[in-house]
DNA sequence: GCAATCAGGTACCCTGAGGTAACAACGATA
DNA sequence: TATCGTTGTTACCTCAGGGTACCTGATTGC
């Protein structure tokens, strides 16, 4: 998982180091390997159990996604609820906090997959350069 | 490094696995350990050489700068521009591409900053339901 | 010739994220 | 009683990111 992630020095400069650490914290979480792709799905497609959310995010193991969910729930970005039914069985839901994040990062989304010719082209030049010399 | 982030389904729709996962890899690497406070350096200060970046980013080693200024300039956020005066000079600078990634980053930074209230509540409050039963 | 500066490459090691697999609780059901 | 389904937890292992330390060129100045 990333662990730390930097803005400009003039976003930063009212703000304690603590609170500079924290929203690295939150952003670093948000990017990490599973948590935006499992908060994506509980956003698109209302309270989601373990298992489904087991099936959906594709790939994922069960433990990582226990530890997934606790670090959501922790920063407050998912709720979970336990229903003591006959098979036990635990729902998980995006918060508005959930939501708004992922509102925030879709538009980062759209914009990279507008100029993926340019990374694309980017990492031709990039690889053709480099075989031919250096 | 993480190495995969996902967007809401309706936006993957029409594009290619090939395609998604660049977007994936692109991302990643905006957010992994050092590339975006080495880009943001680059875009609020005009080009620098390597040393002057090796400071800036504190903390990082020569080797873990270089790696991260080598998938900058592959994925086209970065130039490297070497000049042979005296002792040997390179020069790193933010591309258009690069300006365009760290502006559109921001708002994710101010609004996770903005919001910083609530994270801070909702650890306190995760942090005291899991201390007291669970 | 010799030291110093600058940009990097390389070898070695360590840590931590994450996968696999087995086990735990606990009610329902056969 | 035994087994199954569900949500975890735990032990063990692997692998890759990243740090440290040292070495390489190339060039200038002494």
């Amino acid at each position: 998982m990333a662990d730390r992630i930097d803005a400009p020095a003039d976003i930063c400069d009212d703000m304690t180091p603590d609170q500079q650490r924290l929203i690295r914290d939150i952003l670093a979480r948000v990017v990490d390997k599973w948590s935006l792709w499992a908060l994506t799905e509980l956003t698109a497609d209302g309270p989601l159990r373990f298992s489904r959310l087991l099936e959906r995010v594709e790939g994922i193991s069960q433990k990582s996604l226990t530890a997934t969910l606790r670090q959501l729930e922790r920063d407050g970005f998912v709720t979970r609820t336990v229903v003591v039914r006959s098979p036990i069985r635990v729902d998980y839901a995006a918060t508005e906090l959930g939501h708004a994040l992922i509102r925030r990062f879709q538009p980062l989304w759209l914009w990279a997959a507008g100029r993926l010719p340019d990374f694309v082209a980017a990492r031709a030049a990039f690889d053709a350069r480099t075989e031919a010399d250096r």
